[in-house]
DNA sequence: TCTGGGGTCCTAGGACCC
DNA sequence: TCTGGGGTCCTAGGACCC
């Protein structure tokens, strides 16, 4: 099985390219909402030193003098130019795992490997023929080196597909990459391994597994096996949310209740009307506002409540009661709003896929007392003895697997509620819970 | 003056069940 | 008959990603 991490080049600015061919070969930046940030560089903003997510006020002067192409995002245009690209490479491979608007991972299982980066090669100039949008292509043997490889096909590549499967080649090539450049390793946990003396992609590869699991978790245990080209991490092509989140800072800041009811609901129904699109009902509707942290010369305030309900709805008006009850928990006067948003969470399916998770067997329930539950005890426990307590293992490498595909499906939200005590299962307008 | 909008997974600890 | 306190659920918070 090898990975391929296609990626498309800075992908929003790409998409205005597409409608906009005299913008090609200038520099170009997309904003964020309210024209706050920049999220978006063409390669030319790049070199003139414009960081991805620049406020904008910083860079305004600059931008101008340097003719610098300045747009609104317009994420209607994005979502289609994603949808297109998407479904084009679902034309060269079934196995197609969205991983976001600008990115998916392709799995090819039983095919010559020595002929993929041709055919990756080809994918690509079909994509920009018909979608009109660039990408790089990565290979290798995992999604974690997919990525690396990605990101030298896009820094190195003349025709965009790099494939890292050379083993002598692999180590000059993982001394090159910071640390930090892994995808799952941030600033912070970068940190501390440099104070560990890990600093480059190799060494993180060459340290020991339990180690970097001390330090970072079963998540960087992963990342060391996917440097060494165990795969841990799953093609995962089940597309639903498990959350539905709508959320904006306001364009102004605002001091009255009823601007944030009013808030709160428009971004209920933008979150109920996604929920609906991809045929999911939500259990639970968490809601949040907060005043303007980067005003530190105002007083400060930040909060949240969850609202359950009592089976799981698709309705927007129930949805938007909730909320509008939420906020008037939440409010305090005095202060000065900044951003609020809704998240529908608890999601379940809606359609007749839900019977399916009613699949706990009287033999499977954790419960029982039988023989087989006893067996089953006693193998876990030499098992346990063997590894050590506290190790996860799996199949062949000893390490748990992200999605464990024999577990049992996970419950409902209906079969959950079986276990819950009373004091769980309060209607949703009797308990809102304020940190 | 102006600072995005989404998501995911993991851990820790308490309640509860048998 | 003997045998291990084990197991699941929940929330909150902290990491990470684009």
């Amino acid at each position: 099985m090898l990975f391929a991490l296609v990626d498309c080049n800075n992908f929003y600015v790409s998409c205005e390219r597409v409608f906009d061919p005299a913008l090609v070969g200038r520099p170009v930046v997309v904003l964020s909402n309210n024209d706050g940030c920049v999220i978006a560089r063409s390669d030319e903003a790049k070199s003139l030193g414009i960081p991805m997510g620049a406020p904008v006020h910083e860079y305004t002067a600059m931008m101008r003098r340097h003719q610098v192409q300045v747009f609104s995002s317009n994420y209607p245009l994005y979502g289609d130019m994603s949808g297109r690209v998407m479904e084009s490479l679902s034309q060269f491979t079934p196995d197609v795992e969205i991983y976001s608007i600008d990115e998916a991972f392709l799995g090819f299982s039983g095919c010559d490997a020595a002929r993929l980066p041709e055919q990756m090669r080809q994918m690509r100039q079909a994509i920009r023929q018909w979608t009109g949008i660039p990408v790089s292509v990565g290979l290798a043997a995992t999604k974690t080196l997919a990525k690396l490889a990605n990101r030298i096909a896009k820094k190195y590549a003349s025709d965009g597909v790099y494939m890292m499967t050379d083993p002598v080649l692999m180590p000059r090539v993982l001394g090159d990459i910071a640390v930090e450049d892994i995808w799952g390793i941030s600033k912070r946990w970068g940190q501390r391994l440099r104070d560990m003396g890990i600093t480059t992609a190799l060494r993180l590869q060459q340290a020991d597994p339990r180690q970097i699991r001390k330090a970072l978790s079963v998540v960087g245990e992963r990342i060391v096996h996917e440097l060494n080209g165990r795969s841990c991490l799953d093609l995962e092509t089940v597309q639903a949310k498990q959350n539905i989140m709508s959320s904006r800072s306001f364009g102004r800041l605002i001091s009255d209740r009823a601007s944030l009811e009013e808030a709160a609901a428009s971004y209920t129904a933008r979150a109920a009307e996604k929920l609906r699109k991809q045929g999911s009902l939500a259990a639970g509707l968490y809601v949040f506002i907060r005043t303007n942290r980067f005003r530190p010369q105002d007083p400060q305030y930040s909060n949240a409540a969850l609202m359950r309900f009592d089976e799981p709805i698709a309705d927007t008006s129930t949805f938007i009661a909730a909320a509008t009850k939420a906020i008037r928990q939440l409010y305090r006067p005095g202060f000065r709003y900044h951003k609020a948003g809704v998240m529908l969470t608890d999601l379940v399916s809606d359609g007749s896929e839900q019977k399916s998770l009613w699949r706990l067997e009287p033999s499977d329930s954790p419960h029982s007392q039988n023989a087989a539950s006893r067996r089953r005890m006693a193998m876990l426990d030499q098992v346990n003895a063997a590894m050590g307590r506290g190790t996860l293992f799996h199949a062949s490498e000893g390490v748990m697997p992200s999605r464990n595909t024999n577990a049992p499906t996970k419950p409902s939200w209906q079969m959950r509620q079986q276990f819950r005590s009373p004091s769980y299962t309060t209607r949703w307008n009797d308990l809102v819970r304020v940190r």
